[in-house]
DNA sequence: ATTGATATCAGTAACTATTACTGATTTTGA
DNA sequence: TCAAAATCAGTAATAGTTACTGATATCAAT
């Protein structure tokens, strides 16, 4: 069973009300403002509770710490290999292939992630 | 200057002999038998530098250790949430779709990855 | 409203996967 | 053959995350 936190309240409208994909503890810092007592532990345990409920989106990089999102409509991601920052590919309409994948596969796929990387306009601009 | 060395051969056969996606672990077990004094920060180094020269592909699951690949040739893997297992999914051919995600992108995009996620074969016959 | 069961908390310790450090060894070009 | 430097084994340290503790907050049933 479920209980209402105010703490799980504030990091679900933190998340949502931004349009970044902050860290754990991006997260941890910005709630600070509003919840100046809550740990980084809460913050760990509510992030994973709500991405299980699909609330948020978490997004491992392979690469770093993992991120999280508010905005849990399908879209595609973006990884920046050099700063490891996480962005939004807008106008990418990728064709569910979840069906086309089952076909040859004996167990169930529930799920797919695609995901782009490389560097992001800003680590391009400068110099290396 | 990259020089030879008896023990990055050593792990680079082993992952090319085997067709399953195993840990850095699971091949520091492995190559134990050829190369017994070998130590498992060895493997970890001579992984990393295998898969950033590009002869091996590293597979990071989103939850627990990484898993590395030595066939190299494009192809998609599924990774079970259950017991995080890592498979080749056979007879998916993906259109590359880095050209149409670029379209309305700053950035520079290089590679991507397309991963499917549920349930494999074996943990399905386990009642749960 | 009060109570009791239990989910959640803050704070901290522990854990897992990985990387960095050390002085010894191996490789390789001259 | 020799010397510079890459790599090694062994170990310590680190980063990110999870687990544990006793205290507090939530909520259904009175």
């Amino acid at each position: 069973m479920v209980k209402y936190s105010r703490q799980r309240e504030c990091i679900l409208r933190n998340l949502q009300s931004r349009k970044d994909h902050p860290t754990a503890d991006m997260v941890y810092e910005s709630v600070r403002c509003e919840e100046p007592n809550i740990s980084l532990g809460t913050v760990y345990r509510n992030l994973s509770l709500l991405s299980e409920t699909g609330q948020i989106l978490k997004i491992s990089t392979g690469n770093g710490p993992d991120h999280f999102d508010g905005f849990t409509h399908p879209h595609t991601h973006f990884i920046c290999k050099r700063c490891g920052n996480v962005l939004d590919l807008e106008g990418f309409s990728a064709t569910n292939p979840i069906d086309q994948a089952s076909v040859h596969f004996d167990g169930r796929i529930d799920d797919y992630e695609l995901k782009f990387f490389g560097s992001c306009a800003e680590c391009l601009s400068i110099k290396k």
